[in-house]
RNA sequence: AAAUCCUACCGCCU
């Protein structure tokens, strides 16, 4: 029988999912392959590796073989669901995670919100809100900094704005997503508000506004700002 | 056994 550390050790040190399905299979003889630390590890693994429908499918399949998934397996599924083709599994997870009593954590929203963002869901993308207020995940940064992204979004750029004022603070991811929530709805002067009130600025928060300003065929204002951008480097004020 | 968190674009994968 492999020693526990051994198999650790593999699980660490692997770096493709090939080598991970050879280590699965030599697991599954051994009928090791559904405890734990080992299911978890495997299943970590391959959600990290995600980068086709395959791969989701995979980790799915593994998920589905651990035995009493943790807060923790939750999450790693639901993140490779949001960012998948089907962003509604995370969703149905979610439910799953409720009912079987797993409560979720400060991680397992920003997954739903972003689920909801790529599905333009506004309604859920509410729903998950109000759970959000009733849990007292309302310090969180960046809780509400993936809701704000959800509304914008959603086209929805009085949710979004009202997340950023009410915020208790806000870093510049907070920022940027504002900016890049008023440049995916057009409007351009509220953008520039917004960028001209920013404390800090970093390559993102200039590509939103340059982004903004072309969508609305505002090409002159869009080469000024990447001229000034280059000239003075992102980060200057 | 402590791993999984937020924003633009690009790239990778289909």
């Amino acid at each position: 029988l492999p020693s526990h550390s051994i198999v650790c050790r593999l699980l660490e040190n692997c770096r493709s999912i090939c080598e991970l399905k050879r280590i699965h299979g030599v697991l599954m003889v051994f009928g090791l392959s559904k405890e734990q630390p080992f299911a978890t590890k495997i299943l970590s693994f391959s959600a990290s590796c995600i980068s086709s429908s395959r791969d989701i499918n995979y980790a799915h399949k593994i998920f589905l073989q651990v035995p009493f998934p943790s807060i923790f397996d939750y999450n790693v599924i639901i993140r490779g669901y949001s960012s998948s083709k089907n962003p509604y599994k995370s969703l149905r997870l979610f439910v799953q995670m409720l009912r079987n009593d797993v409560v979720p954590d400060h991680l397992t929203y920003p997954f739903l919100a972003k689920a909801c963002a790529r599905l333009m869901e506004l309604k859920l993308g509410r729903c998950i809100h109000g759970i959000i207020l009733r849990k007292g995940f309302v310090l969180d940064r960046f809780v509400l900094n993936s809701l704000m992204h959800m509304y914008g979004s959603c086209s929805d750029i009085v949710g979004a704005r009202k997340v950023f004022d009410e915020m208790p603070a806000r870093n510049l991811v907070s920022w940027n997503t504002m900016v890049d929530a008023y440049a995916k709805c057009g409007k351009v002067i509220s953008m520039r508000e917004v960028f001209d009130l920013m404390p800090e600025r970093d390559v993102v928060s200039w590509s939103c506004l340059i982004d903004g300003y072309v969508k609305e065929g505002e090409y002159m204002e869009a080469m000024e700002v990447f001229e000034r951008m280059i000239a003075f480097g992102p980060n200057a004020n």
